[in-house]
DNA sequence: TTGTAAGCGTTATCAG
DNA sequence: CTGATAACGCTTACAA
């Protein structure tokens, strides 16, 4: 049998409420009395039993990470950085892939705060597209926080990237290379973060005196394909662009791919450059200009938002922003004259 | 107040005894007494509170998932397979990211242990490489499996790929292709996967009547760069190999852009093949030539294995192997003959 | 500064 | 088939 509460104070010689007080660090407790219960502690190898606890206080301690479709590398830094911060505050973590517009799915997860196995979520998009969903869990008086939102009308805690300065500080590059026919490929039409970016690409052409031409911009879905098939769109025209923008990483290189099936030289004849710098940006050839977007640090972030949500404790902001910066590889050089 | 089990027994007219029937499926209650449950837990809105479950049952219904180092697609298939199966049987499931081999992680996965938190544990790999780790929990009598792993010298349950019959398929159609030189980059030497494929390779080369060439094999650690340095060594030989088949696709990957590096055409020069199916295989250009490891499959099957010895029942087998498949794109080609 | 006793919301025992 | 009543292991008023 595993010892419990129960045998630390009979071993010590106190009541379970002392051994009680030592475990959480509670104050009222004699330097010497304490000594007696962690010696205790010690010799019976005790370990508390967390059922028990979150039992008696209500609370689960774990928080759950809701995705969907998310690209991997994306979700991947995600859960690093909720996990480590959970971890920090003796936090769980559940994760949960799910399809919240399928109501099957978003059942689940109200069930899941009614059985009291997590206390809060932290959403990543698109699933804090589920309004509805969100409404519930607000209702219910169950904290969220959203990490870099699909929409932020709502006054809904969130965590986001400067996507449009970071999407200026790019186009401001490509110009100073000398590019003047920059093609952009936009993200899903209602994303905030795909429209940030591509205001900050326009807010660097504007300050660069150039005309914003609706021609060189293509949209795509986030999908390496969709940026293979823009790219191509975008070479076939009677002018075509010197280069290419793209709303993420993955999109670039499909860019990469339909330079290449169009017999041109990367980045001789025509340049990419992305946004986010996933892995994939270094994977292939070659090596991606683009934008870092600091997930794990996002994610961290969010997650730091909701413990202090969950503890009652009013966060310093209720919406973050967190630096960019450019990454120059060398899928980009200056434009070619023939 | 949520509503809990006694509010539901008084509601429906009956004991707590009662309702806890109703809820957990057990026999000998009248059918009207259960549907008459059934409307109150309806009518109320009852959501059983999980933590008092797990204390009066002394389970946690939660299983840990251990990783390390582990590339960032084949631990996402490894998550949804053994989230998908958990989810099934009611349990949920922990993310584990660590350094087992780092005591202040082991200790940690311990205490997760006492603490009731998990009830048992599935290891990828290199995770389970950690043999005292694994020797402590079979102490504690806390089950777990491991998934492909990194060695099989013990008795412990596993459930692996038929790596050996993966990479000598796969050399069968190189070789049916025409090339006799066929380089070959291995994976670290301990890992037992790696050694499986190695052997298939020359399984391959022997029924062809072809001699295995210790030059034309190179080793790597399963990154990108490594598959990049070894395809430069064996392409630089005098007389280089018309393939490269390497151990996994980050290498193949790897290998891709050494072939470019040096000028050459892919495939029509020099031909890669990898091995496992992430989802880069397609993202580079051209895609890649590869054998399918189903990862989801092999991590479905681990939780399976891991909750029936949870429930005390034994499984069918204590290591089960799911077969791989050959999976042909664009990066493999006949020899180039001059 | 410490202890007593009553919960927290389930499941389990065992008698009816 | 059903129901008191006692666990499960910890927290927390409230006393001392």
């Amino acid at each position: 049998m595993r010892p419990t509460i129960r045998d630390v104070a009979q071993n010590a010689g106190v009541s379970i409420k002392t051994v009680s007080r030592v475990l959480n660090d509670e104050p009222y407790v004699r330097e010497d009395t304490r000594a007696k219960v962690l010696a205790a502690i010690n010799e019976l190898g005790f370990v508390a039993n967390l059922s028990a606890k979150r039992l008696a206080k209500g609370q689960a301690f774990t928080i759950g990470l809701l995705f969907h479709n998310a690209s991997w590398h994306y979700i991947l830094d995600a859960q690093r950085g909720v996990l480590d911060t959970t971890r920090a505050h003796g936090y769980s973590t559940l994760m949960h892939p799910c399809d919240v517009a399928r109501s099957l799915d978003a059942r689940e997860i109200l069930a899941q705060a009614s059985q009291r196995l997590v206390d809060g979520f932290v959403f990543t998009p698109p699933a804090d597209n589920a309004t509805q969903l969100l409404e519930n869990l607000e209702a219910m008086g169950v904290p969220f926080v959203r990490m870099t939102p699909w929409e932020r009308e709502r006054e809904w805690p969130y965590v986001a990237a400067t996507d449009r300065a970071g999407a200026r500080e790019m186009t401001e590059y490509l110009l100073q290379l000398g590019h003047t026919r920059i093609g952009y490929v936009r993200g899903p039409a209602d994303q905030k973060a795909g429209a940030d970016r591509h205001d900050g690409y326009r807010d660097a052409l504007a300050t660069a005196g150039l005309r914003y031409d609706p021609d060189l911009v293509r949209q795509g879905d986030d999908q390496f394909e969709a940026g293979r098939e823009a790219a191509c769109s975008l070479l076939g025209m009677r002018e075509p662009p010197t280069v290419i923008f793209c709303n993420n990483d993955e999109m670039a290189a499909g860019a990469c791919v339909a330079v290449r099936e169009a017999g041109l030289l990367l980045p001789e004849d025509v340049s990419v450059a992305g946004f986010d710098d996933i892995p994939l940006a270094r994977q292939v050839w070659p090596a991606l200009t683009t934008v870092c977007q600091p997930i794990y640090d996002l994610a961290a972030a969010a997650t730091q938002m909701l413990i202090e949500l969950l503890n009652g404790q009013t966060p310093p902001a209720l919406s973050i922003e967190i630096p960019t910066h450019l990454i120059v590889r060398a899928s980009t050089a200056p434009p070619h004259h023939n």
